[in-house]
DNA sequence: ACTATGAACTGGCTTGAGCCAGTTGGACTG
DNA sequence: CAGTCCAACTGGCTCAAGCCAGTTCATAGT
């Protein structure tokens, strides 16, 4: 249990030493994942140290996502959850007109019930980046932007936001809120002429923003995942961006796709 | 630069009032990428709390990655750095046989000298998510895994671990340490009939275990991206499998795929 | 011109005390 | 029996003090 090799002296600090044997236990399976850690109180007096510093060490779990503690009730050896896989495929043909959601699927695949629920659809004028990326000069209010977010039963999964020129987006409906995000929407874009030949989407990882976290109620010690996607038609043109901030702890990617 | 309004009573923890302003001033460039903040001492005194408390400020801003403590040095704002952009394209035929390796291709781009080490190559028993997803049933030291650390200029970057079925790797060469990752090995594949045909790549993001952070040197509030790859032949058979573990404060993914 | 020393700074970590705020479950009340 | 209330638990946060360990840089000694 203990980590020390016997006769060296053990010169961990106090707190690392107390994260340590506890990670010791979580990973062991000693610790079941979804049970319950002894108090901070009770760390620290079987420790002989103070409270703070059982603390601390519980705060570097916390930070390495191993654990999770709640107000009031305890610190819980977090479970990790499958995770809610998103695919290239789910912009695959074989969607197109059903009227089926791959995230909604995939959430039903695991026994949760899927719903979004739109945060604002306004015309803006695009960040920098977006403007970039769409090809759009004018940057007066020449985009709409639509602001989902994704929930699995009572934990919201991801916030989606969509930019789309505001030229191809007048006067197609796409103001309205009952389209279920994007898998909607694609039919408009074929009637002007553009049809979705590939894809192109920029990945990276970071820590939530403060507003983020607050949108998407992650537990400290979770990153997200946040995913830049372009829309190509034939000619290679940029006429639809969504940026997907996802939360790590509840999805993941999958690209399964030829190499050329 | 005080964020509470007037007249209401500011009820928010010292801790949360000390790292609001400070995010404040970040987000609006007061405090520029690379510059030093008040010491703890300093914000403590200046805010009439304990240092204690100004030093949980400041680890609040620290997990969320904006900010990064150096031991005797003091606290300064993160500069995000231009990422090194793995594409799906890094496994494209313009590259074989060329001894270009896009790693190195992107690192150049950004100025930086690339550069890989061998931590390790071993002949080994797989474990249950490798050995499931190459197809190896029987599981006695089938594999070889050959673990390599990316380096740029000085900063290790993204440990890849690569598993051959060891039936594909007995005399090959592939044991030595020379060659260049798995940019170089893929002929070796195709001289036993098995041709890259699709990419299968499973993509989740998570703070590094307490070891992975050792090896990456990541700082406090960055996490990982771990991606699981696997190589796919005509036939669909997975004959190579490797996990990229990548620092996200470094590194990010690009795909460009049709839509199938 | 070089090197060694050390003071004065930085964050890292601990102590032991206290109060606040959620949660839980049992006892008491209607 | 259903509800209310409260004690005893949980973590959240703060204080004021202290020592340790890196870093930096000016100064003193070669």
């Amino acid at each position: 249990m203990n980590q020390h090799k016997e006769g060296e002296p053990d010169d961990r600090k106090p707190s690392r030493k107390i994260a340590d044997e506890l990670r010791h236990a979580i990973e062991t399976g000693e610790l079941a994942p979804g049970s319950k850690l002894q108090s901070e109180r009770e760390l620290a007096e079987k420790h002989g140290t103070a409270r703070n510093t059982a603390r601390a060490a519980i705060q570097l779990l916390a930070e390495e996502g191993l654990v999770t503690p709640e107000h009031g009730r305890g610190v819980f050896v977090r479970k990790q959850q499958p995770l809610i896989r998103l695919g290239n495929d789910r912009y695959s043909h074989k969607y197109r007109g059903t009227g089926l959601s791959p995230f909604l699927l995939e959430c039903a695949k695991q026994g949760k019930t899927g719903r979004f629920e739109v945060l604002s659809i306004e015309r803006i004028q695009p960040p920098a980046d977006v403007a970039e990326r769409l090809g759009v000069s004018d940057k007066t209010k020449s985009v709409l932007r639509r602001e989902n977010v994704f929930w699995a039963d009572d934990d919201p999964v991801q916030r989606v936001t969509t930019y789309i020129p505001w030229t191809l987006a007048r006067g197609t409906g796409l103001l309205q809120e009952d389209i279920p995000h994007q898998y909607g929407i694609h039919g408009v874009f074929e009637d002007k002429g553009h049809v979705m030949h590939r894809i192109r989407e920029e990945i990276s990882a970071r820590m939530p923003r403060a507003e983020e976290a607050r949108h998407l109620r992650t537990p400290p010690g979770v990153p997200v995942i946040d995913v830049l996607h372009t829309s190509l038609d034939q000619t290679g043109n940029a006429y639809e961006l969504t940026r997907f901030v996802m939360r790590a702890d509840m999805t993941g990617l999958l690209y399964d796709v030829p190499v050329e």
